[in-house]
DNA sequence: GAGGCGTGGGT
DNA sequence: TACCCAAGCCT
């Protein structure tokens, strides 16, 4: 919780709602290293960005020290459109959806290059930078230039979902609830006003079990006041996720181990990995080796749930007896993977090859 | 429009 | 436990 800061009085055509939601923002906002305090002057848009971005689909608790690493590191578009790729990437491993760190580094090199340095400061001209889609775009323009601008993300969903009673399934209710949330976005403190939804939707308005009377927009709330908000918003039924199967191979050389990077495009793409054929739906065992060697095909394998399909892994491993040089891919030292930047998938299969090992 | 795209936390 | 899901974007 931030210190309380005097504000100006709002406009008095500010509604209900936002008015509410503010007073109660400004005493109970969250202190996060991207954030000024309610009120202030705006924060700086090259943390605004990142932080959004990192924020997508991602919780607080995970961002906070993905954050904090890469400020330090980076601290400005000029410091970021100038780094490796290699190490971006790895700066990145272990937070998913890596097409965020692509697009963060050629974002950055965008910006650096065709303008001059600096954001774009409209949501038009923001949605033009590689990894900014329309919330994104709205939540810089609010947050970091203070224009008013209407930031839907799926708190603001949910909340305004309930706060409407919006019977209306997702995604098919979207256009609905973005008019919705056009009418309770105020003139003024749009930035603060976005901010504090996403407080309300991550600690009050949660999900499961929502937090109602501890809510200070309660009393405008038709969910509330129709008895079960806990099932708003409602939303189309999911597939179920298949299985598929693959070999991750462990080829090791002089205490070093073969990892090669993946392709720029596509499933953990730009990362680096063990060698890998592609996942299918029977076990490929052996068939996509990257050398000619004696395998050896272990019992333990690799489970890892992505977003459409889980994943088994069989595990390989082989030794290369012939030149290092003479095979593709890096030989990084097994004692010193922990600093590869591996995905988490293949995190979970050296962990294993290295207990299994020894 | 719908599906591809990660991961860890919460219940 | 086995789900569900989170400050979405891109094709």
């Amino acid at each position: 919780m931030s210190a309380k800061v005097p504000l100006s009085p709002l406009p008095q055509r500010l509604p209900g709602v936002a008015r509410d939601l503010l007073d109660w923002y400004d005493a109970n906002a969250r202190s996060l290293p991207w954030r000024a305090p309610p009120g202030t002057a705006a924060p700086d848009p090259y943390r605004v960005w990142l932080s959004e971005v990192m924020l997508q689909q991602t919780q607080v608790a995970t961002v906070r020290p993905y954050f904090e690493r890469w400020t330090a590191r980076w601290p400005t578009f000029a410091a970021l459109a100038a780094a490796e790729d290699a190490e971006v990437m790895a700066a990145w491993a272990g937070l998913g959806y890596y097409a965020r760190a692509r697009n963060l580094l050629a974002g950055a090199r965008v910006i650096a290059a065709q303008h001059g340095g600096q954001l774009p400061d409209t949501e038009a001209m923001l949605r033009t930078i590689p990894g900014i889609g329309d919330y994104t775009a709205a939540a810089i323009a609010a947050i970091a230039f203070g224009r008013r601008a209407v930031v839907v993300d799926a708190n603001v969903e949910r909340v305004v979902a309930r706060l409407f009673a919006i019977q209306t399934p997702l995604p098919a209710a979207k256009p609905l609830i973005r008019a919705a949330a056009d009418r309770v976005t105020p003139e003024e403190r749009a930035g603060d006003f976005a901010q504090a939804m996403m407080d309300l939707g991550s600690g009050i308005c949660t999900t499961r079990g929502p937090r109602c009377l501890l809510c200070p927009i309660r009393a405008h709330c038709e969910g509330f006041a129709q008895g079960a908000p806990e099932r708003l918003p409602v939303k189309a039924a999911k597939r179920v996720r298949p299985v598929r199967h693959g070999t991750m191979f462990w080829l090791e050389c002089d205490g070093r181990v073969l990892l090669r990077r993946r392709p720029a495009k596509g499933l953990l793409g730009g990362m680096l990995a063990l060698p890998t054929g592609p996942w299918a739906d029977t076990a490929p065992l052996l068939d996509d080796a990257p050398a000619d060697v004696a395998w050896r095909l272990h019992d333990e394998t690799v489970a890892h749930g992505f977003t459409h399909f889980e994943l088994v892994c069989a595990l390989a491993s082989g030794g290369w007896r012939r030149h290092p040089d003479t095979i593709d891919g890096e030989w990084w030292p097994i004692d010193a993977l922990d600093s590869a930047g591996l995905p988490a998938v293949f995190r979970k299969a050296t962990d294993a090859m290295r207990r299994i090992c020894g």
